[in-house]
DNA sequence: GCAAAAGTGTTAATCTTACACCCATGC
DNA sequence: GCATGGGTGTAAGATTAACACTTTTGC
């Protein structure tokens, strides 16, 4: 068997690797207007003047992977326990002009309403996630990957719920799952399926202000919310 | 809007975050004795001495993320267009005793009778996945990741055939699966499903040299083959 | 009273599961 | 001829998909 190397000498023997930059860029969804959004910044770079990116940063040495994109989420939307997933690591050789970058893209979901960063916000703006052509860097893969993944989790796991507020119709929630996937759905097949997977809690109270019929209210079941850290799996599913 | 900054001032004053490592582990599995082993090599830290640890290395500097675990797998198993998929980064910060090193997990398929890469190799060895109790580093929670990612996605995709040899019978095939997925299948439902499919050709040839009726060999439709880069997603699901 | 969306059930089609007997080969 | 696994079909149950009318509210 090989000589034993200490951790201390393997890592002088290799301070020479030490030099690629880590950074995360997280896909911040939001649903408005019966559209997914996507939170989007000006780039600062010269190279991309013009151009919308992701919003990322630089791991720093002394925090973990997943808390340097909970930090990005916090210094952009001043929201804590967000729902956050990661999704894929991007390391291609060119994918950023600085030098070399490898990044690990996470997507959340946050409520605008509950939120004070509204519409607009410094350089800060959303966008219509089926209207975004062009971003800087490889941002538009990375977009078009986490909506993949956004669109797989949702069939199986209770987590649209972090986009919406506390208490909604089941309209909304149908409305939602249409712009997240793209396609249409049975109004009674959708009733069904979401009130069978026992998800939901009725409230007992109405909308409000709305010029027809009011829907009834309901809200998630709290022992399955899933903001902040660590999702849990479980067995749930729904078909579209 | 903010001044713009070119790439070249981003680098500059970035540069003391350069200074975390960057690593790729690979989960290799291969079918042999009717069970799903993964390839482990003898720690050579002292931290984990007498521990296994899955096959790794500093991504390069000038190498893609993908290359270097292509590269991994090539000069420990001598393979060529080897099935490899990326499952997650690992970024907590204690997670390796030399310093900040992130790690993106990979599995990969290989076909053990393809491969001269036998059963001893200088340390590297084959062991069961289910017996594996304790690894180096964090890399039994990377192991149990990428088996559950296998699992999902062997319900989807036609992946397994990497780790078969290129004819095969149907028992075969259905063994693969159960120690994939570690569960009994129906043999009446696994062969309708799986022919339903058309994944695969029928050889007209038969097994020789088995102690009872031969069965009949197949091998994958050569248009589903997923060897090597990136794969491709289609709509096909195999429920267990 | 009319526009707008809420609420609600049934049927046909499809998919999934459970299950048992005869067949071909090596020894 | 016997042990071993190969090969095959059907029926019951569960799931999914398609589809229309009445109700409640605001105006």
């Amino acid at each position: 068997m090989a000589k034993l190397k200490s951790a201390a000498l393997e890592k002088s023997s290799h301070l020479e690797y030490f030099n690629i930059a880590v950074s995360v860029d997280c896909v911040i969804f939001a649903y408005a207007e019966k559209a997914l959004k996507v939170l989007l910044i000006q780039s600062d770079l010269e190279e991309f003047a013009g151009m919308y990116s992701l919003l990322g940063d630089l791991v720093r040495p002394d925090e973990d992977l997943d808390e340097a994109s909970y930090r990005v989420l916090r210094e952009r939307t001043d929201l804590h326990d967000v729902y956050l997933e990661q999704v894929h690591t991007f390391g291609n050789l060119n994918r950023h002009p600085s030098g070399r970058v490898i990044t690990t893209a996470y997507y959340s979901l946050i409520n605008l309403k509950n939120n004070k960063l509204q519409l607009t916000h410094n350089e800060l703006s959303w966008h219509d996630v089926n209207k975004v052509r062009k971003l800087a860097f490889d941002h538009k893969q990375i977009l078009d990957t986490c909506l993949q993944r956004l669109r797989e989790k949702v069939l199986e796991q209770p987590i649209v719920f972090n986009l919406l507020p506390e208490k909604f119709s089941l309209r909304e929630l149908q409305d939602l799952y249409e712009a997240i996937l793209g396609v249409e759905l049975d109004r009674r097949n959708f009733r069904k399926r979401i009130i069978l997977k026992d998800w939901l809690i009725d409230l007992n109270e109405m909308e409000v202000d709305v010029p027809h019929r009011p829907g009834k209210l309901y809200k998630l079941r709290p022992s399955l919310k899933r903001n902040g850290k660590l999702s849990v799996k479980s067995e749930q599913k729904l078909t579209a």
